[in-house]
DNA sequence: GATTTTATGTCAGTCATGTTGACATATTTA
DNA sequence: TAAATATGTCAACATGACTGACATAAAATC
């Protein structure tokens, strides 16, 4: 049944029609609340001279404190340049330290300290109020679906290796 | 019922635990959904020297021919010396016209040309087939409460006023 | 034990995209 | 006529990415 072979054409061409604007339309709303979601932190960051980029360590390290360097450039995707930086920055300000590796010495294990977790605790709790609100409004149900939906937007099968990021040459 | 005042501090606890889980896990899905999303196009855009923001503006001259740079700029809440710049290249490379505003002759009214189009259908038909796969794998209740989640986490409210962006000193 | 690979760091330069501030021009509105 | 609006433009700067090249220490392999 409605199988698009057996619709005339006028009306399989707006069938089609409302399938673009439907895609369009969960574009949109992905860019529209993407964006207003991640800009909310800016300011508080910003008071410490930080950006999204320190956000994002600091946010990572808190989830698994004793993140190696690597893993961190693994989940980030970014090169090592650019995340060395922002760590150097990061334990410059003494929200971070780096512990050696305590089986391979050459790993630096990367920790909030407790100021470093206090500063993440605060963008969280920002962030909380704006996801706690739309789950809250949107219902279990459709938490489900979003998940689902954003699990099937993610990339399959292997992370680009970039160059200069992890073990690469 | 479950209501939390009634529960055992060490389920309480529990309970807390796993909703603060439960949002950190909605928070990186959006991350990593959103970065593989977007990265997708950069490819194509860098082949004729152009990036994101090249993208967004094709994009949403595409979506409303006529669109005016004022209204642009509402949308993309960008200032406008950033889009100046993006429409300038546009223009140069043959992807954008201006005219006249018919009404307002202060207006500069932004369409795709043939080759502009040609491109924002090519970088659509790449985005077209990831997010169209993950919402047919998610199923149409799934896609609802995608867009649902996603309405929720937008802005409410008057969109902040940014100097240099719009009608303001 | 010597060699290679790995994990990390660093210097130097570049690019894309955002920002602020100031000012210019044409056109519409009051 | 005067003020407000829509747009454009110059200049300077910040952030966060990138590439390429090279350095060091430690682990893994031959």
């Amino acid at each position: 049944m409605t199988d698009i072979k057996s619709i005339p054409a006028p009306q399989a061409a707006s069938l089609l029609f409302l399938r673009e604007e439907e895609l369009r339309e969960g574009i949109e709303s992905f860019f529209f609340a993407y964006r207003d979601f991640v800009s909310e932190a800016d300011a508080l960051l910003a008071e410490s001279g930080m950006g999204r980029a320190h956000h994002r360590a600091l946010y990572f390290i808190g989830r698994k404190p004793g993140i190696t360097v690597g893993e961190l450039l693994g989940v980030l995707r970014i090169t090592k340049q650019s995340l060395s930086r922002v760590l150097k920055e990061l334990v410059a300000m003494g929200l971070v330290v780096q512990t050696q590796g305590p089986e391979d010495r050459r790993q630096r294990l990367l920790r909030l300290t407790q100021s470093g977790a206090a500063l993440e605790a605060r963008l969280f709790t920002m962030q909380r109020a704006r996801i706690a609100k739309a789950f809250r409004d949107a219902g279990p149900d459709a938490v489900a679906g979003f998940r689902k939906v954003l699990g099937g937007l993610r990339d399959r099968g292997d992370p680009p290796k970039r160059q200069n990021a992890g073990a690469r040459s």
